[in-house]
DNA sequence: ATCTATTCCTGGCTGC
DNA sequence: TGCAGCCAGGAATAGA
């Protein structure tokens, strides 16, 4: 599933698209279009000014101050593919094309599970949606005096924390499973209770993580795939995410897995401890 | 403030 | 081979 890392992916692909021209938007699926659908034809004939990143939201920056917002959630994608390529595999799963220029390519939005969602609008409107408003700091944008401090300051379990989006902004199930392994801390310790040198550490432990799995393309977990259809390869690198009852990779011991607020979780007991 | 449970959804896996 | 049942989970939401 896309998380940071893997959004960062899409985004860095997607900048070419930069000085684009949109030609017409076709909406297959209209839950996939969060308010009025019919809204997205505002968006022909606006020229694609810049492609980035808000957490695991992508940003759509287009001419007369108009945008997108995307959010992949669990098995959204988006690509650029000729308007003539049928692909009976993945057809059925279009949601949105967005066709460009001459029509002859389109930016097209494909979600299985249709949990992702696209919104429209002024860019001032997007700024204001509730949930990227909401939205706490980039990993890569907070000290580790402001991480500590904020971290201490909250009574939820550290696994619960790194996926509160409001608390630390594009971190999901694998990357918190594997930043709490490399900080050697244990999902289920209460975050007021950490050191401020062990909440420096975690915080490292998250920005080293997110920067391999950027520097490898994103981890190809579920069904992710580049914007070129390829996979990212950082899936062959994870370490704990998903090994339950596999033996730790650095002691050997059995791997535990367990649910916190719903979520699987794994780590290891003796590599990972309460302090 | 923080928790849990529920909802959305479908491909892929397990077990019979 | 077929099929039922379960699992994956980001974020919103309700209720405790």
């Amino acid at each position: 599933m896309p998380e940071l890392p893997e959004v960062e992916t899409v985004v860095r692909m997607l900048a070419p698209l930069k000085g684009r021209v949109i030609r017409e938007v076709m909406v297959l699926h209209q839950p996939s279009v969060a308010g009025s659908p019919g809204k997205m034809s505002m968006l022909a004939g606006r020229t694609i000014e810049r492609v980035w990143r808000r957490a695991k939201f992508i940003r759509v920056d287009l001419s007369e101050g108009l945008g997108l917002a995307i959010h992949l959630r669990m098995t959204g994608w988006l690509g650029v593919l000729a308007a003539t390529v049928k692909d009976p595999k993945r057809d059925p799963y279009v949601r949105v094309r967005v066709s460009l220029d001459d029509g002859s390519e389109q930016l097209v939005f494909n979600d299985i599970r249709t949990f992702g969602r696209v919104w429209c609008g002024t860019r001032e409107s997007l700024d204001a949606l509730k949930s990227l408003k909401k939205l706490g700091p980039e990993p890569f944008d907070i000290s580790p005096t402001e991480f500590a401090q904020r971290l201490r300051s909250k009574k939820s379990r550290l696994k619960s924390l790194l996926l509160n989006q409001e608390f630390l902004a594009g971190v999901g199930n694998i990357y918190a499973d594997e930043a709490l392994f490399g900080a050697g801390l244990h999902p289920l310790m209460i975050a007021e209770k950490v050191s401020v040198a062990r909440a420096k550490r975690l915080l490292k432990s998250i920005q080293e993580v997110l920067q391999a799995a950027i520097n490898a393309g994103g981890s190809s977990v579920e069904n992710f795939k580049r914007p070129d259809g390829e996979s990212g390869w950082f899936q062959r690198e994870l370490r704990i995410y998903g090994r339950g009852g596999e033996t730790c990779v650095v002691c050997g011991t059995v791997v535990k897995r367990i649910l916190v607020g719903q979520r699987s979780t794994s780590f290891c007991p003796k590599c990972q401890r309460v302090f």
